[in-house]
DNA sequence: TATGAATGAGCCTTCATTCAT
DNA sequence: CATGAATGAAGGCTCATTCAT
């Protein structure tokens, strides 16, 4: 099937490329942040010409959101995870349930430090002016969903009253809250100074966190 | 003395624009941060053209930087009203010292949310490109004393055993964490749904970090 | 009045560019057409920087539109002056009255060529994607009461039975049509030969014109 | 002989990928005229590669150019037929002449509209960067032709004293002028109504024209 | 021959900053 | 001091054209 290969083979390249422009993309967003970020630079960083970006996206915007899906969907698959341990009984404490979301977030952190900038960004909202209806839904309930998740292993380990009984959706809050908080601050430490003590400052946070919540 | 009085006068003038652009500068920057603020649209608001903008300010860094000093003194007037309550033994317990951080913070917010979007926007380094050595001392200076002030409250804290022992910078961190953390995430809510539920998701979570930290 | 004179000298200088840059516009669109017309040739050709140009009009259609507006007033001026001539029986006979409009087309043509091709440019509607309503109304109101003062004439002329009597409408569509069919044909032949018969061949045609509406 | 019918058959198969690529481009030109059209678009509505495009044309001018023939062409057809009706002596009067001219302007712009508006666009000269001196000559040989045949009808309707002695060239202009004119007006109103009078118009034109010329 | 990804020059537009009045 | 017209350097995006497959 000289065809199929012939035609796979383009694909890949055209999936390369695109690849491609997404990460350079994601390190200059990173770096400079949405509105100083330029499609040249992108471009150059990529190894394609400028007008090679509108191949693979329709604007600036639609690039940027390309980047979010992906880490989206990379909080649930880990979230996920947790979800699934919780509801085995695999944490038996509450120190361990919030113990699992350090993890979680952490992994997250590892996994793609540019992408989380991303998606902080993004919920700073400097952005979100043109936005196709179709891409915002799906962004908004991939988030749902991903909320929905944390939701009911809260509501899991407060049934087992393994953790103190609180409001649930506001719990979900302080999390996330936290997390973003840590990135935030350490990011703009290691911008000033050069290190970088995520994983200390989430550990200790959640620590406290742990401390707070757990019923023994 | 006329002259005097005369200089006096220009002055007062002189101020009174440059207070009005900072304050129309803080709402613009505010509302559409950094890159997308335009100063035409900071020079209509404060009623001046926009020329006269500077007059005032050297660059649009210049007047962006030049709204964070307020703030940060702002945040060291109410931060030392804190430490003095605690050195004085106005706070007994772990509790009521989380609970006068999460009343500085939500004073704070109360009384400027501009403004402290500014030094989260800041924080978040979507600009800086150049700034005076001076204005970088100064301020840097005063973010310093500001959490030398947290440090030395938690060290009194601790040597009074009524909260945890534990890495202080860490735990100033974990605190300016959280707090940004949940204005960032309750700006985004609000832009999205029209509500703001900053005082309640800030409660909680000082609440289980109250909870967290303390000794009995 | 110092004042009142240097606010005077202001506008004044402002109107010159402005009108500077119409008449650049009008030439470098006449002779490139509205697409090939670029913002920076007309920014050169009228001395002036490319955003300059953006003080005075908002885009390049309101450029294009700006140029409109004169001439059609310029029209109506002109085949108002020959209503009030046939009105006030200074034309007695057919022949008279469409000398009359032949004049009135001349008169157009010589008065400002380049602005008749703008507008013929724009009946081609190559370009008239946006438009604000606003300018849009104020130019179909003009183009209509051109059409109204047309009728009325050539109304009044077959009252008094000095042309024949038909399809009034379709009598100015027929005149109109023969007057910018000259222009463009003559246009043309000028821009292939370097020379210019339009007189020559619009007295041609109302010439012809004259003896078939004639009623003796 | 294999390879002949192969060569062939290769042949027509080119030909008629050409005549898709033409048949969409002049409906493309049409629309949105020389500037605003894209190849891409042509290519598309042609159900072919955009690349493809290039091996049958060189450029988009050219493209263009190679439009104008077949049209040039089909108005020297159309003249060639009444030319052989008035020399044979089919039409006897003036009347019958003009009616002529009408019925084959009319029998043009049934038979391609979209044509006639190539060759206008063209006329107007929004165009034309580069064009081949072969193509060039090719053109104006062949629009040589057709004024010569307008030409010698009307030489031809004059010697019968049909119809008024006058300048031919200018006659010849000045139908082309009447014709190109109705055509221009009636696609600006169709634009703006949707109702197209091409026909009304013209006749009415060309009724005029008729009796103004005629000798009776 | 056909494809369509890639190129890069060029366009319109914005906006921080300057400067003559 | 105040003004706002003028500047010009970018930036996002388009599209005719090329070329490897």
């Amino acid at each position: 099937m000289p065809m199929r290969a012939a035609k796979s083979l383009a694909h890949e390249k055209r999936d390369l490329t695109q690849k491609a422009i997404q990460k350079a993309a994601k390190k200059v967003f990173f770096q400079k942040g949405y509105a100083n970020a330029t499609i040249a630079e992108i471009a150059k960083l990529a190894g394609v010409a400028k007008g090679s970006i509108y191949l693979h996206f329709q604007t600036k915007d639609d690039l940027y959101l390309s980047l979010m899906l992906p880490i989206l969907k990379e909080i649930k698959r880990s979230i996920s995870g947790l979800k699934e341990s919780v509801e085995q009984g695999r944490c038996k404490t509450g120190k361990e349930i919030v113990e699992g979301f350090y993890e979680h977030y952490q992994r997250l952190y590892r996994f793609d430090p540019d992408g989380i900038r991303i998606v902080q960004a993004f919920q700073l909202g400097d952005m979100i002016t043109a936005m196709s209806k179709q891409k915002q839904e799906e962004l908004t309930m991939i988030a749902r969903e991903n909320f929905q998740i944390s939701r009911s292993i809260f509501s899991c380990a407060m049934e087992r009253k393994i953790i103190t009984r609180m409001d649930i959706p506001q719990l979900v809050d302080v999390f996330w809250a936290t997390f973003i908080g840590v990135v935030q601050l350490e990011e703009s430490k290691l911008r000033l100074t050069g290190k970088n003590h995520f994983d200390d400052t989430l550990r200790s946070a959640f620590g406290i966190l742990a401390k707070g919540l757990s019923t023994d």
